[in-house]
DNA sequence: AAAATAAATAAGAATAATTCTTAAATAAGA
DNA sequence: TCTTATTTAAGAATTATTCTTATTTATTTT
Protein backbone atom coordinates (compact mmCIF):
# COMPACT_ATOMS: atom_id res chain seq x y z
CA UNK A 1 0.00 0.00 0.00
CA UNK A 2 2.70 2.43 -0.59
CA UNK A 3 2.22 2.90 -4.41
CA UNK A 4 0.44 6.41 -3.26
CA UNK A 5 1.78 8.68 -0.34
CA UNK A 6 -0.52 8.61 3.14
CA UNK A 7 -2.38 11.77 2.76
CA UNK A 8 -2.94 11.24 -0.75
CA UNK A 9 -4.48 8.06 0.31
CA UNK A 10 -6.46 9.26 3.32
CA UNK A 11 -7.76 12.47 0.71
CA UNK A 12 -9.55 9.86 -1.66
CA UNK A 13 -10.80 7.59 1.21
CA UNK A 14 -12.34 11.12 2.39
CA UNK A 15 -14.10 11.46 -1.02
CA UNK A 16 -15.34 8.02 -1.60
CA UNK A 17 -17.04 7.92 1.91
CA UNK A 18 -18.77 10.86 1.12
CA UNK A 19 -19.83 9.85 -2.33
CA UNK A 20 -21.44 6.78 -0.48
CA UNK A 21 -22.95 9.06 2.37
CA UNK A 22 -20.69 7.60 4.83
CA UNK A 23 -19.81 10.44 7.94
CA UNK A 24 -16.27 10.33 8.24
CA UNK A 25 -16.33 9.21 12.31
CA UNK A 26 -12.46 8.79 13.89
CA UNK A 27 -13.35 5.44 14.27
CA UNK A 28 -13.37 5.11 10.23
CA UNK A 29 -10.27 6.84 9.90
CA UNK A 30 -8.44 4.88 12.63
CA UNK A 31 -9.29 1.61 10.61
CA UNK A 32 -8.62 2.71 7.33
CA UNK A 33 -5.14 3.75 8.72
CA UNK A 34 -4.20 0.33 10.03
CA UNK A 35 -5.51 -1.30 6.59
CA UNK A 36 -2.94 0.90 4.67
CA UNK A 37 -0.33 -0.34 7.20
CA UNK A 38 -1.12 -3.70 6.65
CA UNK A 39 0.69 -6.02 4.34
CA UNK A 40 -1.42 -9.00 4.34
CA UNK A 41 -5.31 -10.34 4.34
CA UNK A 42 -6.41 -9.31 7.91
CA UNK A 43 -9.64 -10.75 9.18
CA UNK A 44 -11.97 -8.18 11.71
CA UNK A 45 -10.20 -9.62 14.69
CA UNK A 46 -6.96 -8.75 13.83
CA UNK A 47 -7.94 -5.38 12.78
CA UNK A 48 -9.70 -4.97 15.94
CA UNK A 49 -6.79 -6.00 17.89
CA UNK A 50 -4.14 -3.81 16.13
CA UNK A 51 -6.76 -0.58 15.80
CA UNK A 52 -6.98 -0.94 19.48
CA UNK A 53 -3.50 0.16 20.24
CA UNK A 54 -4.17 3.58 18.77
CA UNK A 55 -7.85 3.31 19.92
CA UNK A 56 -8.85 1.51 23.52
CA UNK A 57 -12.68 1.99 23.41
CA UNK A 58 -13.35 0.88 19.74
CA UNK A 59 -15.63 -1.62 19.53
CA UNK A 60 -15.50 -5.16 17.43
CA UNK A 61 -18.64 -5.05 16.58
CA UNK A 62 -17.55 -1.22 14.75
CA UNK A 63 -13.98 -3.27 12.96
CA UNK A 64 -17.10 -5.70 11.87
CA UNK A 65 -19.39 -3.28 10.21
CA UNK A 66 -16.62 -0.71 9.34
CA UNK A 67 -15.04 -3.13 7.52
CA UNK A 68 -17.89 -4.69 5.70
CA UNK A 69 -19.08 -1.64 4.49
CA UNK A 70 -15.58 -0.63 3.10
CA UNK A 71 -16.00 -4.16 1.01
CA UNK A 72 -18.61 -2.83 0.04
CA UNK A 73 -17.88 0.40 -1.73
CA UNK A 74 -14.88 -0.79 -2.84
CA UNK A 75 -11.98 0.44 -0.18
CA UNK A 76 -10.91 -2.95 0.52
CA UNK A 77 -11.76 -6.13 -1.30
CA UNK A 78 -13.02 -9.23 0.37
CA UNK A 79 -10.89 -12.14 0.03
CA UNK A 80 -11.87 -15.61 -1.29
CA UNK A 81 -13.06 -17.09 2.00
CA UNK A 82 -16.16 -14.99 2.49
CA UNK A 83 -16.93 -16.55 6.16
CA UNK A 84 -19.74 -17.70 5.80
CA UNK A 85 -20.99 -21.72 6.17
CA UNK A 86 -18.28 -24.50 4.08
CA UNK A 87 -20.10 -25.49 1.14
CA UNK A 88 -19.09 -28.54 -0.79
CA UNK A 89 -19.48 -29.09 -4.47
CA UNK A 90 -20.24 -32.77 -5.46
CA UNK A 91 -19.52 -32.10 -9.03
CA UNK A 92 -15.96 -33.01 -9.72
CA UNK A 93 -15.91 -32.63 -13.20
CA UNK A 94 -14.21 -29.74 -14.64
CA UNK A 95 -15.93 -26.69 -14.26
CA UNK A 96 -15.93 -23.02 -12.74
CA UNK A 97 -18.34 -20.65 -10.69
CA UNK A 98 -20.02 -17.41 -11.19
CA UNK A 99 -21.10 -15.93 -7.62
CA UNK A 100 -23.09 -13.56 -6.42
CA UNK A 101 -22.12 -11.24 -3.92
CA UNK A 102 -25.31 -10.25 -2.50
CA UNK A 103 -26.88 -13.56 -1.85
CA UNK A 104 -23.80 -15.71 -2.09
CA UNK A 105 -25.46 -17.98 -4.66
CA UNK A 106 -22.97 -20.22 -6.98
CA UNK A 107 -23.71 -21.34 -10.18
CA UNK A 108 -22.06 -23.63 -12.13
CA UNK A 109 -20.73 -22.80 -16.08
CA UNK A 110 -18.46 -24.50 -18.16
CA UNK A 111 -15.73 -22.72 -20.01
CA UNK A 112 -13.33 -23.99 -22.10
CA UNK A 113 -11.36 -20.81 -22.40
CA UNK A 114 -10.44 -21.12 -18.79
CA UNK A 115 -10.24 -24.80 -18.36
CA UNK A 116 -5.93 -24.80 -19.40
CA UNK A 117 -4.85 -21.54 -17.91
CA UNK A 118 -1.12 -21.61 -17.77
CA UNK A 119 0.68 -21.49 -14.18
CA UNK A 120 3.21 -19.10 -14.16
CA UNK A 121 6.69 -21.02 -13.50
CA UNK A 122 8.37 -17.97 -11.68
CA UNK A 123 5.42 -19.39 -8.72
CA UNK A 124 6.38 -23.22 -9.14
CA UNK A 125 9.08 -22.97 -6.78
CA UNK A 126 7.52 -21.48 -3.60
CA UNK A 127 3.89 -23.10 -4.33
CA UNK A 128 2.97 -26.31 -5.18
CA UNK A 129 -0.12 -25.36 -7.22
CA UNK A 130 -3.15 -28.41 -7.23
CA UNK A 131 -5.63 -26.42 -9.15
CA UNK A 132 -6.57 -22.88 -11.03
CA UNK A 133 -9.75 -21.70 -9.89
CA UNK A 134 -11.87 -18.96 -11.86
CA UNK A 135 -14.58 -16.94 -10.40
CA UNK A 136 -16.67 -14.71 -11.58
CA UNK A 137 -18.32 -12.80 -9.00
CA UNK A 138 -20.86 -10.28 -9.59
CA UNK A 139 -24.73 -9.86 -9.31
CA UNK A 140 -27.10 -12.35 -10.45
CA UNK A 141 -30.18 -12.37 -12.11
CA UNK A 142 -32.67 -12.21 -9.49
CA UNK A 143 -30.80 -9.73 -7.30
CA UNK A 144 -30.34 -7.49 -10.14
CA UNK A 145 -33.96 -7.25 -10.28
CA UNK A 146 -34.65 -6.47 -6.82
CA UNK A 147 -32.66 -3.39 -6.89
CA UNK B 1 -24.34 -36.10 -11.03
CA UNK B 2 -25.76 -37.86 -13.48
CA UNK B 3 -23.31 -38.56 -15.97
CA UNK B 4 -22.28 -42.13 -14.36
CA UNK B 5 -25.10 -44.16 -13.36
CA UNK B 6 -25.38 -44.93 -9.41
CA UNK B 7 -24.16 -48.17 -8.78
CA UNK B 8 -20.75 -47.04 -10.54
CA UNK B 9 -20.59 -43.94 -8.94
CA UNK B 10 -20.78 -45.64 -5.24
CA UNK B 11 -18.38 -48.47 -5.82
CA UNK B 12 -15.71 -45.70 -7.13
CA UNK B 13 -16.63 -43.74 -3.60
CA UNK B 14 -16.30 -47.27 -1.67
CA UNK B 15 -12.55 -47.40 -3.67
CA UNK B 16 -11.55 -43.99 -2.68
CA UNK B 17 -12.11 -44.28 0.78
CA UNK B 18 -10.51 -48.08 0.74
CA UNK B 19 -7.42 -46.27 -0.76
CA UNK B 20 -7.59 -43.53 1.69
CA UNK B 21 -7.74 -45.99 4.93
CA UNK B 22 -11.56 -44.48 5.52
CA UNK B 23 -13.90 -47.41 6.92
CA UNK B 24 -16.94 -47.93 4.82
CA UNK B 25 -20.20 -47.01 7.38
CA UNK B 26 -23.96 -46.96 6.99
CA UNK B 27 -23.35 -42.81 7.89
CA UNK B 28 -20.50 -42.32 4.71
CA UNK B 29 -22.97 -43.92 2.32
CA UNK B 30 -26.13 -42.07 3.37
CA UNK B 31 -24.16 -38.37 3.21
CA UNK B 32 -22.30 -39.94 -0.14
CA UNK B 33 -25.64 -40.69 -1.75
CA UNK B 34 -27.38 -37.50 -0.83
CA UNK B 35 -24.54 -35.72 -2.36
CA UNK B 36 -25.10 -37.71 -5.59
CA UNK B 37 -28.88 -36.12 -5.26
CA UNK B 38 -27.58 -32.72 -4.86
CA UNK B 39 -27.61 -30.03 -7.52
CA UNK B 40 -26.64 -27.65 -5.62
CA UNK B 41 -23.36 -26.29 -3.76
CA UNK B 42 -24.93 -27.30 0.05
CA UNK B 43 -23.38 -26.26 3.28
CA UNK B 44 -22.80 -29.13 6.08
CA UNK B 45 -26.35 -28.14 7.88
CA UNK B 46 -28.09 -28.45 4.57
CA UNK B 47 -27.03 -32.15 4.18
CA UNK B 48 -27.36 -32.70 7.56
CA UNK B 49 -31.17 -32.19 7.10
CA UNK B 50 -31.44 -34.03 4.00
CA UNK B 51 -29.78 -37.27 5.37
CA UNK B 52 -31.66 -36.87 8.63
CA UNK B 53 -34.72 -37.87 6.34
CA UNK B 54 -33.33 -41.57 5.61
CA UNK B 55 -31.06 -41.29 8.51
CA UNK B 56 -32.46 -40.30 11.54
CA UNK B 57 -30.37 -40.66 14.43
CA UNK B 58 -27.49 -38.88 11.95
CA UNK B 59 -25.32 -36.30 14.10
CA UNK B 60 -24.33 -32.99 13.02
CA UNK B 61 -21.09 -33.19 14.13
CA UNK B 62 -20.58 -36.75 11.89
CA UNK B 63 -21.28 -34.81 8.75
CA UNK B 64 -19.36 -32.30 9.17
CA UNK B 65 -16.54 -34.58 9.98
CA UNK B 66 -17.60 -36.56 6.91
CA UNK B 67 -17.64 -33.57 4.23
CA UNK B 68 -14.24 -32.63 5.35
CA UNK B 69 -13.36 -36.00 4.89
CA UNK B 70 -14.40 -36.00 1.97
CA UNK B 71 -13.17 -32.63 0.83
CA UNK B 72 -9.75 -33.95 1.94
CA UNK B 73 -9.67 -37.32 -0.28
CA UNK B 74 -11.57 -35.33 -3.25
CA UNK B 75 -14.96 -37.13 -3.15
CA UNK B 76 -15.99 -32.99 -3.20
CA UNK B 77 -14.56 -29.95 -3.51
CA UNK B 78 -14.77 -27.29 -1.06
CA UNK B 79 -16.00 -23.85 -2.67
CA UNK B 80 -14.75 -20.74 -2.61
CA UNK B 81 -16.07 -19.69 0.45
CA UNK B 82 -14.23 -21.69 3.50
CA UNK B 83 -15.70 -21.21 6.33
CA UNK B 84 -12.98 -19.17 8.51
CA UNK B 85 -12.87 -15.67 9.37
CA UNK B 86 -13.85 -13.04 6.31
CA UNK B 87 -10.53 -11.48 5.61
CA UNK B 88 -9.56 -8.38 3.48
CA UNK B 89 -7.37 -7.00 1.24
CA UNK B 90 -6.44 -3.77 1.75
CA UNK B 91 -4.46 -3.47 -2.00
CA UNK B 92 -7.12 -2.49 -4.64
CA UNK B 93 -4.87 -2.62 -7.18
CA UNK B 94 -4.91 -5.85 -9.91
CA UNK B 95 -3.25 -8.72 -8.52
CA UNK B 96 -4.33 -12.22 -7.70
CA UNK B 97 -4.02 -15.07 -5.44
CA UNK B 98 -2.57 -18.13 -4.45
CA UNK B 99 -3.85 -19.67 -1.53
CA UNK B 100 -2.39 -22.47 0.73
CA UNK B 101 -5.16 -25.30 1.08
CA UNK B 102 -2.87 -26.01 4.58
CA UNK B 103 -2.81 -23.27 6.41
CA UNK B 104 -5.11 -21.10 4.37
CA UNK B 105 -2.31 -18.52 3.89
CA UNK B 106 -2.67 -16.21 1.06
CA UNK B 107 -0.10 -14.72 -1.01
CA UNK B 108 -0.25 -12.21 -4.02
CA UNK B 109 1.12 -12.35 -7.15
CA UNK B 110 1.23 -10.42 -10.34
CA UNK B 111 0.60 -12.30 -13.14
CA UNK B 112 -0.25 -10.53 -16.88
CA UNK B 113 -1.76 -13.45 -18.25
CA UNK B 114 -4.49 -13.20 -15.64
CA UNK B 115 -5.34 -9.88 -16.30
CA UNK B 116 -7.79 -9.64 -18.83
CA UNK B 117 -9.24 -12.82 -19.19
CA UNK B 118 -12.41 -12.57 -21.24
CA UNK B 119 -16.13 -13.08 -20.46
CA UNK B 120 -17.87 -15.74 -22.08
CA UNK B 121 -20.92 -13.84 -24.05
CA UNK B 122 -23.43 -16.45 -22.87
CA UNK B 123 -23.20 -15.94 -19.38
CA UNK B 124 -23.48 -11.95 -19.60
CA UNK B 125 -27.28 -12.27 -19.91
CA UNK B 126 -27.80 -13.69 -16.56
CA UNK B 127 -25.15 -12.54 -14.43
CA UNK B 128 -23.18 -8.96 -14.26
CA UNK B 129 -19.60 -9.83 -13.52
CA UNK B 130 -18.12 -7.38 -11.86
CA UNK B 131 -15.08 -9.29 -11.29
CA UNK B 132 -12.76 -12.21 -12.50
CA UNK B 133 -10.72 -13.74 -10.15
CA UNK B 134 -8.08 -16.51 -10.77
CA UNK B 135 -6.87 -18.33 -7.42
CA UNK B 136 -4.17 -20.76 -7.54
CA UNK B 137 -4.49 -23.70 -5.21
CA UNK B 138 -2.20 -25.58 -3.50
CA UNK B 139 0.68 -25.83 -1.06
CA UNK B 140 2.93 -23.45 0.65
CA UNK B 141 6.48 -24.05 0.99
CA UNK B 142 6.14 -23.68 4.46
CA UNK B 143 3.70 -26.69 4.53
CA UNK B 144 5.18 -28.96 2.17
CA UNK B 145 8.45 -29.10 4.27
CA UNK B 146 6.14 -30.12 6.97
CA UNK B 147 5.38 -33.12 5.45
C1' DA C 1 -17.08 -67.21 13.41
C1' DA C 2 -15.67 -65.00 17.77
C1' DA C 3 -12.45 -61.86 19.93
C1' DA C 4 -9.40 -57.92 19.68
C1' DT C 5 -8.44 -53.30 18.20
C1' DA C 6 -8.73 -49.32 15.74
C1' DA C 7 -11.92 -46.15 13.82
C1' DA C 8 -16.19 -43.79 13.89
C1' DT C 9 -20.30 -42.22 16.10
C1' DA C 10 -23.93 -39.53 19.04
C1' DA C 11 -24.69 -36.18 22.27
C1' DG C 12 -23.95 -32.29 24.04
C1' DA C 13 -20.57 -28.87 25.75
C1' DA C 14 -17.34 -25.50 24.18
C1' DT C 15 -15.46 -22.23 21.05
C1' DA C 16 -15.27 -18.94 17.32
C1' DA C 17 -17.17 -15.71 14.12
C1' DT C 18 -20.63 -12.68 13.37
C1' DT C 19 -24.81 -10.08 13.95
C1' DC C 20 -28.37 -7.89 16.60
C1' DT C 21 -30.43 -4.72 20.14
C1' DT C 22 -30.57 -0.68 22.58
C1' DA C 23 -29.44 3.51 24.44
C1' DA C 24 -26.09 7.06 24.14
C1' DA C 25 -22.92 9.85 21.42
C1' DT C 26 -21.67 12.37 17.37
C1' DA C 27 -21.16 14.14 12.43
C1' DA C 28 -23.23 16.86 8.92
C1' DG C 29 -26.23 20.10 7.34
C1' DA C 30 -29.72 23.94 8.06
C1' DT D 1 -26.09 26.32 17.45
C1' DC D 2 -29.90 23.15 16.67
C1' DT D 3 -31.77 19.23 14.40
C1' DT D 4 -31.66 14.93 12.43
C1' DA D 5 -29.83 10.95 10.71
C1' DT D 6 -25.72 8.14 11.56
C1' DT D 7 -22.80 5.81 14.14
C1' DT D 8 -21.15 3.90 18.14
C1' DA D 9 -20.17 0.80 22.51
C1' DA D 10 -21.58 -2.90 25.12
C1' DG D 11 -23.14 -6.95 25.65
C1' DA D 12 -26.62 -10.41 24.40
C1' DA D 13 -27.85 -13.54 20.81
C1' DT D 14 -27.05 -16.31 16.88
C1' DT D 15 -24.66 -19.27 13.73
C1' DA D 16 -21.00 -22.29 12.32
C1' DT D 17 -17.82 -25.38 13.83
C1' DT D 18 -15.00 -28.20 16.78
C1' DC D 19 -14.04 -30.80 20.88
C1' DT D 20 -14.79 -34.34 24.62
C1' DT D 21 -16.23 -38.56 26.17
C1' DA D 22 -18.36 -42.77 26.42
C1' DT D 23 -20.30 -46.01 23.32
C1' DT D 24 -20.74 -48.47 19.13
C1' DT D 25 -19.21 -50.48 14.95
C1' DA D 26 -16.11 -51.97 11.05
C1' DT D 27 -12.19 -54.38 10.14
C1' DT D 28 -8.53 -57.46 11.42
C1' DT D 29 -6.77 -61.23 13.93
C1' DT D 30 -7.22 -65.43 15.81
Amino acid sequence: MLSKDRQELIDSFRVKCKRHGLNMTPQRVAIYEQLINSKDHPDSDEVFRDVRKSFPDISLDTVYRTLSKFAEIGIVNLVEGYGEAKRYDPDTSRHHHLRCQKCNKIIDFHYEGYDNLRVPKSLQKNFRVKNVKVILEGTCYECAKKQ
